[in-house]
DNA sequence: ATGCCGTCCGTACCATGGTACGGAGTCAAG
DNA sequence: CTTGACTCCGTACCATGGTACGGACGGCAT
């Protein structure tokens, strides 16, 4: 229990070993000393169960749309008391979420009018532009 | 009416002149003639309703979740009769959307649960990392 | 003791979607 | 006929989130 390689650390996660170094050069894990058993010096890192949350909570606030940075402020704020700071980054993300789910169901009815019109009439190309001319703007965060 | 400079044409459609531009070079966009009145060479580009549409377009796939080359695939199916392709990708495209829509959604529940947790209780720091963890993979498309 | 696989580390490279910069030409107003 | 704003163009640079590479070393199996 609790005493993985990094590969067998990032495996747990479905990422890959390079993707946890790269956590590691952002600050965002923490690198663990080199067991060093004395007698015979092992000089390979060993992850336990906190390295493994941790982990799974950056892949989970990633997927919440928060930046690696961002994420790298959240768990600054772990360590702290602050929790009038954490209530409005996280209020803030999630009406930064709000508002792309709202986005992203557009699009979707917008998709699904083009393929009933695509699929109605056999004739000529589907009216792709036309169909798609709604004048939304990209999403700029997630 | 339809006869913008490009910094008109960008600002119809909120996106700056090097982004039009950047269509351009994408072949997003054409680059129009320069508009050679004889007599008096104009040397300027012109760009008219057919380019709004066009961007307009490009704007709102994006908005859908669509790569820029992915657009690029989809104009060109605009002048093609192959509806079977245009629906192809427009389904594959819903269903990207469906997915990432409940991704969002089950982040914005996370999320909520760990505001409402951070405000109960006043002393001692936010359960972040408790709250987050929910082994959530991030979303790999939109 | 010899491979071979995995770790560790720095550095380089990648894709995506732009943004910035510098120089030259053009155009309309004053 | 000069000034200032804008266009055109190529090239360089940026942020984000990784991925790849190569060399040195560790540890275990044969």
């Amino acid at each position: 229990m609790a005493n993985w390689t990094i590969a067998g650390l990032a495996q747990k996660v479905g990422v890959g070993v390079e993707t946890v170094r790269y956590y590691q050069r952002r600050g965002l894990l923490p690198t663990p000393e080199r067991s060093q058993l004395r007698g015979s010096g092992q000089r390979i890192r060993r992850y336990g169960e906190t390295d493994l949350r941790r982990l799974r909570f950056i892949r989970s606030a990633q997927s919440a749309g928060f930046t690696l940075e961002q994420i790298g402020e959240l768990l600054a704020l772990d360590a702290t008391n602050d929790r009038m700071q954490v209530r409005a980054l996280t209020r803030e993300r999630i009406a930064a979420l709000d508002a792309r789910i709202v986005e992203l169901q557009k699009a979707r009815a917008v998709l699904t009018r083009l393929a009933e019109e695509c699929g109605n009439g056999q004739a000529g190309p589907c009216p792709i532009l036309i169909s798609l001319e709604t004048g939304q703007q990209p999403g700029l965060s997630t």
